[in-house]
DNA sequence: GTCTATATCGGGATAGAC
DNA sequence: GTCTATCCCGATATAGAC
């Protein structure tokens, strides 16, 4: 809300929080633009039509989210390392921006074709970690395991709570402190199981 | 699709398809009268609004899904088998279902008070859940744990591949087969790592 | 109960002044 | 670049005949 940024960077600022809490179609071009504090027409002017714009944002957070949780992988770090940084990063990732996987899941649900037209080309972070696994195994630090389901694992654990919030928060009647706890208690907690299962 | 059933059952049959294919903002009231082979007015004339309608197939679906995972840790199986008899059959409903969980999650996200206003008074299955592991660990069958993170953790596990279903189809480039082969060697690769990880 | 026709409105998009 | 006014379509909902 800092003024002191252009209009466009204003608009993807609100556009992205509306999209997060709404979904495609639950969004209104009318809330974007109040939110980024212009007019309607301002936004159509920036970015033609409400797909478009919608476009713009789903490419930023995917290549920013996919691309973070690469890096972790390609250190040089014992793999059991790699992993308790990886939970604990994506955690507090997932803490901080409580939408943001619901959003990018719901969206891939939606419309499984387009998303992933769009998102042609660029590297696959998923057969990157594959193929870290992969390696892992073959060096022998881990446990033969097959490594697509590992990487499975380590994303469900990790990702489901973040995505599951609004029902835990209600289901077992904790607040946003409870629920803050609970994740602090996970990022261990998810490694720890991790670890103990792909050791030999 | 057998026209046997009363309409209002089409009805429902039919806006369940469309609900859980494009959530309640996708949805259209003339693609669901499509389906069910009716007029668009008829729909109005058995639930009134787009609301209601929705708000009759959330709560059926709901309640049945809910229902559905308490039934197996009421048993008087060893908490093992419990975990086994879960992980198999949640996997089981998720690959034949495989709307249905992310079509739950999204609503409850997208709006959180509406949906567990709804759900108000009906017994709860994670509080349930949650005694059952607690009395589990206070008979000291398994290791102390805080349960509700063990119950998060199956959940995590079993529902978060259904979930990411087109994800992984597409990320991991694997077809329909390659993903129900994964699902099937999860269903013992799951249990094993809780039952591992709660031993003493 | 089931249909056709229509009212009504919300929201995406554009025209055009400044 | 930014605004106001407006177009126009699509979608929910209702009226009313059969």
């Amino acid at each position: 809300m800092t003024s002191d940024q252009t209009t466009e960077q204003r608009i993807l600022e609100a556009a992205k929080a509306v999209f997060f809490e709404k979904g495609l179609n639950g969004a209104r071009m009318q809330e974007i633009a109040d939110k980024a504090g212009i007019n309607k027409a301002l936004v159509h002017y920036y970015f033609r039509s409400k797909d478009k714009l919608f476009s713009a944002i789903f490419e930023e957070v995917s290549s920013r989210v996919f691309g973070r949780f690469i890096a972790i992988f390609r250190s040089q770090d014992t793999l059991e390392h790699k992993i308790r940084t990886f939970c604990s990063a994506y955690i507090d990732e997932g803490i901080s921006s409580p939408y943001l996987l619901s959003f990018l899941f719901n969206e891939i649900n939606r419309n499984p074709r387009v998303i992933f037209q769009q998102l042609k080309g660029k590297t696959n972070p998923f057969m990157l970690l594959r193929d870290e696994l992969t390696a892992e195994i073959e060096k022998g630090s881990i446990r033969a395991v097959n490594p697509v389901n590992l990487l499975l694992n380590i994303l469900s654990l990790c990702a489901f709570p973040i995505i599951a919030k609004p029902l835990l928060l209600n289901a077992f009647h904790i607040g946003e402190q409870g629920y803050l706890d609970l994740m602090a208690e996970r990022k261990k907690e998810v490694a720890d199981i991790i670890i103990q299962y792909i050791n030999k």
